[in-house]
DNA sequence: TAAATTAACTTAGGCGTACAAGTTTTTTGT
DNA sequence: ACAAAAAACTTGTACGCCTAAGTTAATTTA
C-alpha cells in the first residue's frame, strides 16, 4: 500500500494531467487539501513538494500553489551518428585504430551512466578505439554495450569499420535517441600518451548514452577529444 | 537568516566536501543530529531530504544515511534554448551577473562562425553574461546578435531575464536549428578570473550558431564552461 | 559454538500545534 | 470613491509525539 504523501502526489498530478488543473490556475490550499482529503497538513505538504520537485507546481509563499507547464525534454547536441560516419562527411583522412577489440566484460565497477538491474546481468561488450584524422590522434573512445542478443559481435569485424553500420545492417538495431555529457578535463597519463599531448591539457570529455530501438540494449560512449585542431560539432 | 534546515544542510555538506565524511561512511543518525545541533528531527530531516535530492547522502531505512559521491549534476544542453530556461528547470539556484549589457556593435574581427555579408552590414547586439549556480561561477556567455529589426531589444529588461524568450514573446523569433561546435581549452586569465579557478584549468569551450525563422538573423554564443562541478548535456 | 530470539538501534510515515512571513480580501476612515 | 489599516487567507519553519518498518547487536537457547 502506498504511503498516503504519494497517492495524493499521483493523484494531484492526475488531475494536472487531465486538464482539470490548467498552467497558472492555483491548487487548492493546503488547509483545503488537507480537509478535502481528510490527512494531515504535513502529508499534504509532503506531495506538493515532490510536485514541485517534479516541476508540475510553483509553490508561492501567502499566495498557493500555481500549476506550472511540466518540463519538457530538450533537443540533442552531437548527432546520432558515430565519428566515422561525421568524420567522413567532412572529408577527413581519418584512421581508427582498435586498442581494446570488442569482448565480453562485465560492467565496470563504477559507471558514467546508471546500469540497469537486466543490463548488470547481461554483462557488455567492451572495445576501445584511438581515432586519427591523418596521423593525429584526436579521440580516445571507449564503447560498452549491453550484451543483449549480439551473436558474432565480437568476432567479425566491423561493417565498413563502422559499429553502428554493423549493429544496424547485421543486428538491426537502430539508435533511437542520445543522452550527452559533456565536460572539460585535463589529461592523465595514459590519455596524454595515447592522444600525443602533454599530461595535464585540456581535453574534451563526453559521454553518451545511445537509446536503441530494443529495449534493453544501450549503448555507453566514453569519448576524451583533444580539441586542439578538431573540435566537435554538428555542423561543416 | 536561512532557516535551521538550510543551515544543517550546509553545514553537513561541508563536512562531506571537506573529507569529514568520505563516501561510504554513515552519517551520523538523526537522533544524534538532533541532540548535536539542539533542533528538533523534523529540522533533521528536512535537511537530510535536501542532501538527498542532490546526491549527497543516500538515506537507508533501519541503516542510516550513507554518504554517497555527489553525481555531477548536469546543466541541460545545448537545446535551442537558453541557459536561464534550461537550468530553472532543473530546479538549481541560477544567478545571471550582465558583464556587458546588450549594445550595438560591429562585429570583432575575427569571429568564430562565418558571417554573412549582409550581417556584416547590420553589426551585431552584444552582451556577456556570467552564470552562477548559486553563488559559483559555471559559465561566461558572450552572445552577438544579427542586428536585424530588434527594436528596444538593448534598453529594455529581458522577460523571464530570459534573452529566448525575449526574442520570442517581444520580435517573434523562433529558433529552428542550432549549430554546436565543442572544444576543451586552458582557462585564460580573464576566463579564469571570472569563473574564479586557476589560470590553465581546463574549460569547455562551445560555439553556438542558432538559426531562427528570419532568415537574416543569427545569434551566435560563445560559452566558457567550468565544467568540475555542472557538466553540460541533455539530461537530467 | 551456532542458531534463534529479543532488544536496541536506525529511518519512514503520520499526526498534531504554533508562529513567521507573504499575499489577498475586507473593513474603516477621510 | 479612494487609501490605509486590519483581518483573513496562504505557504514556510519549527516544534513535539507516536507507531511502523528495516537493520544490527546482544542475549538466550539448544
Amino acid at each position: 500500500m502506498e504511503p498516503l504523501y504519494r497517492q495524493l502526489q499521483q493523484n494531484i498530478k492526475s488531475q494536472i494531467l487531465s486538464g482539470l488543473y490548467r498552467e497558472g490556475d492555483l491548487l487548492p490550499s493546503e488547509s483545503e487539501l488537507q480537509k478535502l482529503h481528510g490527512v494531515n497538513r504535513s502529508v499534504i505538504r509532503q506531495a506538493l513538494n515532490l510536485l514541485t520537485n517534479e516541476g508540475y507546481i510553483i509553490k508561492k509563499q501567502g499566495k498557493g500553489s500555481i500549476v506550472a507547464r511540466p518540463p519538457r525534454r530538450t533537443l540533442g547536441l552531437l548527432s546520432v551518428k558515430g565519428f566515422s560516419q561525421n568524420v567522413s562527411e567532412h572529408k577527413l583522412t581519418v584512421k581508427t585504430v582498435m586498442i581494446d577489440k570488442p569482448s565480453v566484460k562485465s560492467w565496470p565497477s563504477v559507471f558514467f551512466y546508471n546500469i540497469s538491474d537486466m543490463e548488470q546481468r547481461t554483462g557488455c561488450i567492451y572495445l576501445k578505439r584511438l581515432r586519427c584524422v591523418g596521423e593525429e590522434p584526436v579521440m580516445v573512445e571507449s564503447t560498452y554495450i549491453s550484451n543483449v542478443n549480439l551473436p558474432r559481435l565480437c568476432s567479425r569485424p566491423f561493417v565498413n569499420g563502422s559499429l553502428f553500420e554493423t549493429l544496424n545492417v547485421n543486428h538491426e538495431v537502430e539508435i533511437t535517441k542520445v543522452d550527452q555529457d559533456l565536460r572539460a578535463v585535463a589529461a592523465d597519463e595514459e590519455a596524454a600518451g595515447l592522444l600525443r599531448v602533454p599530461q595535464g591539457s585540456s581535453l574534451l570529455h563526453i559521454y553518451l548514452k545511445f537509446h536503441t530501438n530494443r529495449q534493453h540494449l544501450f549503448i555507453y560512449s566514453s569519448l576524451l577529444c583533444n580539441t586542439a585542431d578538431y573540435s566537435i560539432g554538428n555542423h561543416l
